[in-house]
DNA sequence: AAATAATGTGTCGCTATGACGCAAATATAC
DNA sequence: GTATATTTGCGTCATAGCGACACATTATTT
């Protein structure tokens, strides 16, 4: 944001995104961070006095990734009074040029801060990862996520815990894969999310039963040992299934 | 609230809670209504600046029900920018006897509000309905809800939504009954919240599978026609499977 | 005495599920 | 070149759980 902006946002709330995308086998969140700040931070932003939450919530998303049309759910307001740690922040102001004495830049980031934490599921292939004026952009794959600024940490792990509570209703497969992947990949998602491993053929014919996917005519061979079926969403099916509640796990 | 408290407050953002309670054979909400207003509304309250939510949550729900450890959670953001209806506002703040003239009522009620959702189960039989000073308070069954101030349906509608599909995760039965209950009244919860039959001896088949249920030695005769079985919750039991995640439905 | 309504205790067949087997295709090791 | 490991495709099998339903029992209403 520029400061000037200040006086258009409403005061004392934020949000943050946690962005889902799949690629090369692992699951992965998108993060960014001022270039003259140390820590890595959730991508997010303010709302606009006159703007709908969830219009924030998609602007920001298009900002850095290039998306719109995107899977994105609000999911917890994060309200602790120490969430925003004053000392923290005055020290990312100073390290990115400003003054700790000039009253508008103050009296904006030292205050308390409520965040309304969103997630989002993208197809990483087509995210074209935008850096702004200052920023550096990038993906950590779940088991790398460095400490993060104030309790961005905690709004991942929230995010996981929601996510994984409702697995059962959320289309997350045909959010973050491509158009034609292997059941393979898919049951990665499962399992990196439940945090267990599932049975692979159980897995197959559990989701082939659901018949929201077909088997497309091409193969996959690039990796592994032996070439391996690709699949697809059926678009209708999947439409309907989520409008009246799909039942995967 | 006094108005005097207003800068207490954290501007621009409320809570309101849906409280369900069980009685008569119906899940009810409380709702209450200043007493020179015309509609009902959600029992609710602003968060003082260095409070954390969940407690601004906790200490409404004490004034208005006089329980504390409540089953309380925090469900959605209500951030909708015509959410707040100005004109709406002002009609109740001059019936309740204010003027719209007064700086200090008019910028604090006729801006725009975010309102954090939170949803509680209390048992019934305990909630003495405080009323405030000019306040009404009353119990509301589902099929029985008024038309009510601003998006309060709409809060309602989503927190049975919400609830609706965490009904696997969530100790309803033990929140909202007595100690001692029929296994009828519990089916009749999650049939209300469900909105569907449930086959009555199938429901007691999985209930009493579960283990989290005993059935104790007295016997219930005042309703119906044939006396039935009192049951209790296994207290431990349930604690445990509260912990690790339980699955009912 | 008959009708109504709710409860306790089952049965029965089907399906989904979890556990596991085995051959085929590819890569790496010796 | 042969052996070994890894991953895929396509199965099997026994069991637990679930939906549907039967029937006697108890109590209130007419």
């Amino acid at each position: 944001m520029t400061l000037a902006d200040a006086n258009d946002y409403c005061p004392g709330i934020s949000l943050d995104c946690v962005i889902f995308g799949f690629h090369e086998g692992r699951l992965k969140v998108l993060l960014n961070k001022f270039s003259r700040y140390t820590k890595w931070m959730l991508p997010g932003g303010f709302i606009y006095k006159d703007e709908h939450v969830d219009a924030a919530a998609t602007r920001t998303l298009v900002n850095r990734t290039g998306l719109s049309d995107v899977y994105l759910r609000q999911f917890y307001l994060f309200g602790d009074v120490n969430r925003t740690n004053m000392d923290e922040n005055e020290d990312m102001l100073i390290r990115q040029g400003f003054s700790k004495d000039d009253e508008g830049v103050s009296k904006w980031f030292l205050q308390r801060f409520f965040s309304i934490g969103y997630y989002a599921f993208v197809e990483y292939g087509k995210v074209e990862a935008h850096s702004a004026m200052d920023e550096e952009v990038a993906w950590f794959g779940l088991d790398h996520i460095p400490p993060l600024y104030t309790d961005h940490n905690h709004i991942i792990d929230k995010a996981i815990a929601t996510i994984r509570s409702q697995l059962n209703s959320i289309p997350i497969g045909y959010e973050l894969l491509p158009e034609k992947f292997t059941l393979t990949q898919l049951r990665i998602i499962y399992e990196t999310l439940l945090d267990t491993k599932l049975d692979r053929r159980n897995f197959q014919r559990k989701i082939l039963s659901t018949g929201l996917v077909y088997k497309s005519d091409e193969v996959y061979k690039k990796w592994g040992q032996k070439s391996s079926a690709l699949y697809s969403f059926d678009k209708d099916k999947y439409q309907d299934a989520i409008k009246n509640g799909i039942s995967i796990f």
